[in-house]
DNA sequence: ATGGCAGGAAGCTCCTGA
């Protein structure tokens, strides 16, 4: 079973990319972040020719999330039980047995800003939900763009990044925290270098330089972790025309 | 050096992202 998430930035502009990643990957189940559609304005019809079914929750401009799947989808739910956001950051539903939540936690902006507290805030729900579905679901696979580097081999330059959005000890912390209910993070399990970065700035030819962060991540119950195989991260997306700056990840289970 | 780039909504510029 072939495990995939990518923040595609905006599935207006990169449909013609996600269709023909869809084909040469031919992943099983594929989360989505950032769609920047109202949920209505999913491209149901495109990606039902491509061979999927798909949920999406989005709004006008921001956020939104969407599950595909090659296999019926089942259990669909929009958000995280018990915590009312009008934010469409995460959309769940169950494959194959596998209980798949896609996420895309807040950004943050800068340490010390509301959209930084409402970031911590929502984390804490979103683990406390998640550790209820842990129990619920043995085989669960929480995928998205995090915006955490967990630690300093997921920063291309940690000295540079201490302390700021997306690599503060808070919210390392957080991740650290949200791991501990029972999830492994998918490719630590396979890989233990360095520079496997998932996020490149669009500025700064920072692709290019390998100027990253390693912010999107797929982790796994102990089940599931058991059946990985292989995590990768798909840079040619990343180096294609008009690309996310975000390339997708990819996990391979037994 | 607080720049740079991309997307969206609005509208000849600003907000947000990370």
């Amino acid at each position: 079973m072939k495990l995939a998430t990518w923040n595609i930035n905006s599935l207006k502009v990169r449909l013609p990319q996600l269709l023909s990643w869809l084909e040469r990957e031919r992943p099983d189940a594929v989360c989505l972040q950032e769609t920047k559609l109202e949920t209505p304005k999913f491209p149901e019809q495109e990606v039902r020719a491509a061979g999927y079914e798909a949920i999406h929750a989005g709004q006008k401009t921001y956020n939104g999330v969407a599950i595909l799947s090659r296999t019926p989808l089942t259990g669909a739910l929009v958000g995280i039980s018990g915590y009312s956001d009008p934010q469409q950051r995460v959309i769940s539903a169950s494959v194959d047995g596998v209980r798949i939540v896609c996420a895309y936690v807040p950004n943050g902006q800068a340490v010390d800003s509301d959209k930084y507290r409402y970031k911590l805030e929502w984390l804490g729900a979103f683990t406390a939900w998640l550790d209820a579905e842990l129990a619920r679901h043995q085989s669960l696979a929480v995928l998205g763009d995090f915006n955490i580097a967990p630690e300093e081999r997921d920063v291309y330059d940690p000295g540079a990044w201490e302390g700021q959005v997306l690599f503060s000890q808070a919210e390392r912390q957080a991740f650290r925290t949200l791991l501990g209910i029972g999830l492994l993070d998918a490719l630590r399990l396979v890989e233990q270098g360095d520079r496997l970065f998932t996020w490149w700035d669009y500025r700064l030819n920072a692709f290019k330089r390998g100027m990253g962060l390693r912010i999107d991540h797929i982790l796994l119950s102990q089940s599931l972790a058991g059946r990985c195989k292989a995590v990768r991260i798909d840079r040619e997306m990343r180096a294609a025309e008009r690309p996310s700056d975000h390339a997708p990840v990819i996990a391979e289970l037994r």
